[in-house]
RNA sequence: GGGCGAUUAGCUCAGUGGUUAGAGCGCUUGCUUCACACGCAAGAGGUCGGAGGUUCGAAUCCCCCAUCGCCCACCA
């Protein structure tokens, strides 16, 4: 980093590369990411949703990395002892299926490596590739707290998973049973209802005839899925279906089998939906499931886990199931039996990692009972414990909440937290403990086994709030530092993430909410408004932009310029744009440098608000308070574009239009006085931006207070002297003032108004013309900013008073009339037409007041104040029209 | 079948009751002005998706409708 470069000797552009890495390493050499552990003040915490330790830096990653990272750095800034926790997940599904894939390409599988080779293999994986999310991370300057790091299958974390498995089956919270469940063929695994994605396809809806067997007739089926007949134990009809409801009771031969099923009445039965009679698959449909629970009727699983049929499918054991489908609607035909084939569409369910179609069965697995855990969930953010940003997400919430089913959590992979269950080859007793049992407890046989499978990787995410921490210890992090301040994420996983964490935080933790506000980003789409996917090709790499427009570039254009919970398209203009706005920040200081370095002797002690010697020194320190205020207020509210967008307009319109233009004028003059409050507002804005843009800004920072003596640059950036940890600036380091705030408007609508005139009758830019301005109340004011108005509206010379003559041209401001005589140049005629154009429309606005301030409605109902407004306003309108139509006698018009 | 969101300038989006609705990009015109052409200055461009209602006052609140997108839901 250069921090003593003479200022001409600075790159007239910004360049991100050229300070990023440096300026990454100087704060994390500085410890300035790790929480003070000293302070008394209440911490912020906040936890990042832990990426797949397999997985590339998406672009939402890069949008949570900087919004959690812009909140970490205002708190900071604000003196509270900060933790911003990072962490990655072991992604069972997810990076099993990575591993199996490289093992494929080798020629070999899971099952041939065995188990622990298999997780050796994997673990090889992550060590290998497992740190390459977190350096990603720091690209995007992330202020995580990297000695806190943590990794789902750590030993803390992993016993945390077995400690409140222990907990919840010691509550009976969690069991065991035969329950139908959606399984992956691809994966063989069972999955939970979230990790099934449905999609509408197009299929057929098959009409199969079941003949009654006392050969009466027949009744005649609809299904999707005709292969699942093999397994059908009854065939259902409405009770008040009258077309059926003398087949109840009798009985039908199952096609192809001939097994003897009975006719039973159901109200499940949609008598308007195929033909009203239903084929009962209780092993393969949860509706059929639920049915056959009421029926007492047999369950036939006639699936094998990886797709095919098994022995209960007779001729068609061993297929696979898309195959033994066609297979057996052909044996229909052949024997008969389909009646027809409706072309149907319909939902298949996928699997959300493999995308192969799950088939529901019957299955024994682990459950967690979710309504107990639900209700305290419910109630805390009920009764605004729990915060939800934006608000509308809370009814998403609650309506998922309360209609909540059991979670299966076993999933037959290896790769994940094993349940910490344990069989007894003697009793058959179920041993559940933390640690592994040495005996069974029931017999105190040694011949334990421990159940094979895994834990869903929700499990263990949903205790990240305290696991991270050094839950079930006591530990000095746990009591610090939960409950945490703010969860961020997407709002894709509210169910997944965020409302577990909500539950198991709570069951956890005596019932305390794992944090005070949920913050919900929305998604980032493609130029065209499309989700971005791999498979679609329109994937953008967020690095790729970093290294394209800088890390703050990014950052800022990801974040700006949206409302909470919605989405955004990304592209290269908005970066642009963001861009641009790092090199204004950095140029706007190059041109303070430079003046400071030109001037070393005049330059004095800067790092206190410096006394204003001038009505635009007052209005710009005024401006900066204001400023200062809206955005502490904004990130209270979460409106983080807003505050961006804030201080993006006041550093830009307002600092460097303006301020340094008007100081341009007089330090040419040899007034140094601008000086100091150049570089003072300047590094009040940098600390006010650095939470959005924390490389650009702390590069410029370093540089301008080097350019202080020692005691003053100890006294600015605190004990590290980097930004990062300098005190964020309140409304008390600018000073409201109202009264130049008005006066510096006016000039400004009056330099406005004179380049407006110069443009329209085209005079050559570097052309000074003359000009009169009449403004009875503000003489003084125009007196005393003359030079810069003068300046900056190429107005030569400038005189104050009544103009004299009519070959001119007039703007009638609000508190001013400035009257350019140009004479040859103004075309007298057109300037009456356009001032008889203003008069009209000055006109139509005091008669549209005039009309409210006439109305007793409005003046009885409207607060005073706003009746007092438009009283103000009328008589301006009036006096500017007064003035108009005075120029206008005076031209004759 | 429910629910949510979006619909505002050519494009991308801010703006939740109080002047004449804003920004960026794009567009037009003029600037090699000693911080910045990743720049400066001036400008054009909108009956805020449609209809109705509440209100002194509606882009903003309510009702209905349309189009697009998303989420949830066991109609085989």
């Amino acid at each position: 980093m250069t921090t003593n470069n003479p200022a001409h000797e600075i790159p007239k552009a910004y360049e991100p590369s050229a300070h990023e890495t440096d300026i990454y390493k100087m704060w994390s050499d500085g410890g300035f990411f790790a929480p003070d552990t000293s302070s008394d003040k209440p911490p912020f915490v906040i936890v990042m949703p832990p990426p797949n330790v397999t997985g590339a830096l998406h672009m939402g990653h890069a949008l949570t990395t900087a919004l959690e990272d812009l909140m970490t750095r205002w708190h900071r800034m604000l003196g509270e002892p900060t933790l911003f926790l990072p962490g990655a997940d072991h992604a069972g599904i997810a990076t099993q299926v990575v591993v199996e894939r490289e093992l494929k390409k080798e020629g070999t599988t899971r099952h041939d490596l065995g188990r622990d080779e298999f997780l050796k293999r994997v673990w090889d994986w992550v060590e290998k590739y497992g740190s390459r999310i977190y350096e990603q991370n720091k690209r995007l300057g992330a202020s995580c707290d990297w000695s806190r790091r943590a990794f789902t299958l750590d030993s803390g974390p992993s016993r945390a998973v077995r400690q409140t498995f222990f907990d919840l089956y010691q509550k009976g919270l969690i069991y065991r049973g035969e329950r139908i469940i959606n399984w992956c063929p691809s994966c063989t695994t069972a999955l939970s209802e979230l990790e099934v994605k449905y999609s509408d396809e197009d299929g057929a809806l098959y009409h199969i005839r079941y003949v009654l067997e006392d050969g009466s007739g027949d009744l005649v089926i609809a299904t999707t899925r005709p292969e699942t007949l093999l397994g059908d134990t009854a065939v259902a009809v409405n009770p008040d279906d009258e077309r059926y409801s003398a087949f109840i009771g009798k009985t039908v031969s199952l096609p192809i089998l001939g097994r003897s099923i009975p006719v039973i009445g159901d109200e499940a039965v949609e008598t308007e939906f195929g033909t009203g009679a239903l084929k009962v698959t209780p092993s393969h449909d949860p509706t059929d499931f639920e049915i056959g629970e009421r029926h007492g009727l047999e369950s036939i699983n006639i699936m094998n886990l990886d797709g095919s049929l098994n022995e209960h499918a007779g001729p068609f054991a061993g297929q696979d199931r898309f195959a033994a489908r066609a297979a057996v609607v052909e044996r229909l035909r052949e024997d008969g039996l389909l009646v027809e084939v409706e072309p149907y569409r319909h939902s298949v369910g996928h699997c959300d990692r493999s995308g192969d179609v799950v088939e529901p069965l019957v299955s024994r697995q682990w459950f967690v009972k979710t309504a107990e855990l639900a209700a305290p969930a419910i109630a805390a953010v009920r009764d605004r414990s729990i915060k939800i940003v934006p608000e509308r997400f809370e009814k998403v919430y609650y309506n998922w909440m309360e209609n909540i089913r059991d979670w299966c959590v076993s999933r037959q992979l290896w790769w994940g937290h094993r349940i910490p269950v344990w069989y007894c080859d003697d009793c058959e007793e179920v041993n559940v403990a933390v640690d592994e049992p040495k005996s069974c407890d029931a017999c105190g046989s040694v011949a334990l086994r421990q159940d094979p499978d895994v834990l869903d990787t929700w499990f263990s995410s949903g205790l990240w709030t305290h696991s991270t921490l050094g839950w079930p210890e006591p530990t000095s992090d746990l009591e610090r530092f939960y409950p945490g301040t703010v969860m961020e994420t997407g709002y894709d996983i509210l169910f997944f993430w965020v409302a577990r964490m909500i539950m198991l935080g709570m069951f956890n933790n005596g019932g305390q909410a794992p944090f005070s506000t949920v913050y919900l980003h929305g998604l980032i789409l493609d130029p065209e408004g499309k989700k971005m996917s791999k498979t679609k090709g329109n994937v953008t790499d967020p690095l790729d932009l970093a290294d394209a427009y800088g890390t703050d570039a990014l950052r800022f254009a990801l974040t700006t310029g949206n409302a909470p919970g919605n989405d955004m398209r990304l592209n290269e203009q908005k970066l642009e744009w963001a861009r641009n706005f790092a090199n204004k920040v950095w140029n706007s200081a190059r041109f303070v440098m430079m003046n400071m370095d030109r001037n070393q002797d005049a330059l004095e002690d800067w790092s206190e608000r410096p006394t204003p010697q001038h009505r635009e020194d007052r209005w710009i320190l005024s401006r900066l308070g204001r400023v200062a205020d809206d955005v502490n207020t904004n990130m209270e509210n979460f409106q983080f574009g807003d505050a961006q967008k804030t201080l993006h307009d006041f550093i830009w319109n307002e600092y460097c239009d303006w301020y340094i233009e008007m100081a341009k004028v007089r330090i040419r003059a040899g007034d140094l006085t601008p000086l100091p409050v150049l570089a003072y507002v300047l590094e009040r804005a940098l600390r006010l931006l650095h939470p959005f843009m924390p490389f650009v800004t702390e590069a410029v920072w370093q540089q301008l207070t080097s350019r202080l003596p020692e005691p003053a640059q100890e006294r600015l950036g605190g004990d590290g002297r980097a930004l990062i940890v300098a005190n964020y600036p309140t409304l008390e380091d600018g000073a409201v003032d109202e009264k130049a705030e008005g006066e510096i408007e006016t000039v400004v609508e009056l330099v406005r108004a004179v380049r407006n005139l110069r443009a329209e009758f085209r005079v050559n830019s570097s052309q000074r013309i003359p000009a009169v301005v009449n403004s009875p109340g503000m003489a003084d004011v125009m007196g005393e900013e003359a030079a810069a108005i003068g300046a900056l509206a190429m107005i030569e010379p400038l005189t104050l008073g009544q103009a004299e003559g009519d070959a001119a041209a007039s703007l009638v401001l609000k508190h001013s009339t400035v009257t350019v005589p140009l004479a040859g140049v103004v075309d007298i005629d057109a300037e009456i037409k356009r001032l008889n154009e203003e008069l009209a429309t000055l006109a139509r606005g005091a008669k549209g007041l005039e009309g409210r301030l006439s109305n007793e409605q409005f003046l009885a109902k409207a607060p005073d104040a706003v009746v007092e407004k438009e009283r103000e306003r009328l008589a301006s309108l009036k006096e500017r029209r007064q003035r108009v139509s005075d120029i206008l006698g005076r031209l004759g018009g």
